[in-house]
RNA sequence: GUGGUUGUAGCUCAGCUGGUUAGAGCAUCGGUUUGUGGUACCGAGGGUCGCGGGUUCGAAUCCCGUCUUCCACCCCA
């Protein structure tokens, strides 16, 4: 080996009982999904730049991954381009293809590029990795998986209600009790923008107000007057600062604060009514709460946007996150067709439930039934034996070779494999096999003939 | 993209202000134990000290660059 081996930055190999682990809370995401009528959809891994380009944001531009163009893509560039040494105006010209940065945007691509052929109200999921050419830090990779559901092509509010719902369910049955789905309102955001006289400002003043809960409300403030917002407009905006109490007396709150604005009041009776039927049905192990100072960047949302955040105690990021964008089909050329969507953040989920411990014990286990190999006699029964069992549809492999039993003993140990069947000399001839639970100690002969009791004994 | 941080055996780490042959635990392999693992005891293998350059009689240790890790920004799942 000339040099050590390596993985690019942020990305990572995953070992069996991690892919075992992943499988589960995608299997898990998956279900539920299904269950809420989903369907699956895939796209490429990779799309024309000029579908990704700009939908994002500059701040997205920077982080997508730009391929570069077959062939002697160099010598195509004409010098002024060239000598410019602009990225900018260079990029363009030597990659046309660009890596997935997340899945909604392939997707309304999809719905665009497929409209005739699709049934709507479309609901699809869509479960795939993308990438993003980030600095990595704790739960932050470079490539990772979103696991996405959409509806496209209706706009009832019961959608919102929906997916708190399923995102509840989800969570629920991951056995990761005590999520926050945090909520708000584009419309709302807006509104408040519209009122304080920065409607010009609304993005700056978002993404400053999104920080209150991380820096505090003074640097909150410094941050609205550095971009431009005036002490006047600022001090207009204090209420959101100390909002308190419960959903329903913040919205009163908001109602006032908003009574000159149209699109602000209807983002409010929004909220209200996702509440109230919310409220109504009810939520098993997460909480909803109104969180006006939830702005989340992307451009395109319209209405409702949520959050979720990891129960209290764990150090991470939104777990998950989403919302309804009215007019994400817009910039591919298809109008009016409303969509919402929420996000699962596997690989975060995936940090949370492991420090949490919350990750099932059956999931380390490889296989349920190990024989030793006792020679060539010997093993030839064992696989007669084993190939029986896998009919039954239990997990088992012969050791491959006829190597000291220690050794063998210390594999299925390693492996945490539950029974060992030993069939020697003996056992072979009189037409048995011996049991040895490994967590007990215990061993139990069986007949051959009587497979069935020992079957029976592995599913009970 | 900005600022900081980290890198020593397969893994987790020790190695003082530069000084002989770079250590430990776990893991691996062998033995105590030729039909019994998870506990115990004995022993063995395994390192271009991230990579490249520099300072020095001498560098894991100091300096510069680079890559990687983690963290804070930016932004985001």
């Amino acid at each position: 080996m000339p040099q050590k081996p390596s993985i690019p930055k942020g990305t990572r190999d995953f070992s069996p009982t991690e892919v075992a682990r992943r499988n589960y809370i995608i299997q898990t995401i998956k279900k539920h999904f299904e269950v809420y009528g989903f369907q699956p959809i895939e796209t490429p891994s990779f799309e024309n730049s000029e579908t990704l380009m700009g939908k994002y944001g500059d701040e997205g531009d920077r982080l997508i991954f730009k391929i570069l163009n077959s062939g002697d893509f160099i010598s195509k560039v004409d010098d002024v381009t060239y000598s410019s040494k602009k990225s900018s105006s260079l990029i363009p010209k030597i990659s046309e293809k660009a890596l997935r940065y997340d899945l909604t945007v392939p997707f309304a691509r999809y719905v665009v590029m497929h409209q005739n052929e699709i049934d709507f109200p479309f609901k699809r999921y869509q479960i795939q990795p993308v990438w993003r050419a980030d600095r990595p830090q704790k739960g932050r990779f470079r490539e990772f998986y979103q696991c996405d559901a959409d509806v496209v092509g209706a706009n009832s509010l019961l959608q919102e209600v929906e997916l708190m719902q399923l995102y509840d369910a989800v969570f629920t049955d991951l056995k990761l009790k005590g999520t926050t789905i945090k909520l708000n309102n584009r419309k709302i955001l807006s509104g408040i923008a519209e009122v304080i006289g920065a409607k010009h400002l609304l993005v700056d003043f978002t993404v400053a107000l999104d920080k209150l809960d991380k820096i505090g409300e003074e640097k909150v403030k410094e941050e609205m007057k550095a971009k431009g917002i005036s002490e006047a407009a600022i001090t207009k905006a204090a209420p959101l600062f100390d909002m308190s109490g419960s959903g329903l007396e913040q919205l009163t709150q908001l109602k006032s604060l908003l009574k000159e604005s149209e699109i602000g009041l209807n983002g409010v009776t929004e909220l209200e009514e996702i509440i109230n039927t919310v409220e109504d049905i009810g939520l098993k192990t997460a909480s909803l709460k109104i969180d006006v100072t939830l702005a989340r960047g992307l451009n395109y949302y319209t209405g409702a946007i949520f959050e979720v955040s990891a129960p209290e105690g764990v150090q991470m990021g939104s777990i998950g996150g989403g919302g309804r964008y009215d007019d994400l089909t817009g910039i591919f050329g298809l109008k009016d067709v409303s969509g919402i969507g929420i996000s699962f953040g596997l690989d975060r989920i995936y940090l949370v439930l492991e420090e949490l411990g919350l990750f099932p014990e059956r999931l380390d286990q490889s296989i349920d039934v190990l024989c030793i190999n006792f020679g060539e006699k010997e093993s030839l029964a064992s696989l007669k034996l084993v190939g029986k069992l896998r009919e039954n549809g239990v997990k088992a492999e012969v050791y491959p070779t006829s190597t000291k039993m220690q050794k063998q003993m210390k594999y299925a140990n390693n492996r945490k494999v539950p029974y060992v069947i030993l069939i020697g000399e003996q056992e072979l001839s009189n037409a048995q096999f011996v049991v040895k639970n490994m967590t007990t100690g215990a061993q139990e002969t069986f007949s051959m003939d009587n497979l069935g009791s020992f079957i029976e004994k592995l599913s009970s």
